[in-house]
DNA sequence: ATAATACAACTACATATGTAGAGATAACAA
DNA sequence: TTGTTATCTCTACATATGTAGTTGTATTAT
């Protein structure tokens, strides 16, 4: 099941913290901008449908929830998209201008050149 | 303003042909799956209305389309997007999934050194 | 000239998404 | 113990999007 922009945003945080409570959510959704407590508990609702999260626990009356999906497992096909959509498919042109637009700093560079250098081998 | 899915598909076909009919694009979608002629046809006039298309002459009532705006001035901000939302803002991540999961040929691979090595310039 | 066809223009509708209010009640504070 | 607060649950609604039907008419074919 694919994920909104808000869904992706709260399971980001969700694979940071492991574990949390929707109050939790809410207060850090809520210094990024502004968003009612009920908004951010009906996208933890949703997620939890799409059996994003689980209940993993609760303290009181709070639940805790905790991540299904793996990250890797949400991002792989979300790459695969964007590149046919935007891309036609092609992954060049998005690392080209990735590589020439985005900021890099040097240890990122010397980083992918050795990826780089590895996958090379297997041409050879 | 952005652009959803199918307008993108088809906002593609513009850029690749450079000027085209309604006919001529829902020809095109139909040999990739089901669509009726009047989806096709909606969304070619959402594209009119959002100013991605305008109208550049027609052959009796059938109208022809040229893009307005430039492919890269669409992917630009879309690659910014999707690697703050997918990647929390970090390209590095996303290069490195590509150069070691997606498909790429050695051409592709030492046209990537190269970029790589332009950029490695600017830190020394 | 008339019938058939192709195309444009308009309208409609279900679903996903972002957004939030209202009501109930458990937990807490005085 | 009783009022206050925090939290959950449920409901609602506007907009974007994918999808397509309908209608009118210009164009084409016979």
């Amino acid at each position: 099941m694919s994920l909104s922009d808000f869904e992706l945003e709260v399971m980001q945080l969700f694979w940071e913290m492991n574990e949390a409570t929707a109050p939790q959510i809410h207060k850090i959704i809520e210094q990024r901008r502004q968003a009612k407590y009920s908004t951010v508990k009906t996208i933890i609702d949703r997620l939890e449908k799409k059996q994003s999260i689980k209940r993993s626990g609760h303290q009181g009356r709070t639940i805790f929830y905790s991540p299904i999906t793996e990250k890797k497992n949400v991002r792989t096909p979300l790459i695969k998209d964007f590149i046919d959509r935007v891309f036609l498919g092609k992954s060049r042109p998005l690392v080209a201008h990735i590589l020439e637009q985005e900021e890099l700093n040097l240890d990122d560079i010397e980083y992918l050149e050795s990826v780089l250098k590895e996958r090379k081998k297997d041409f050879k």
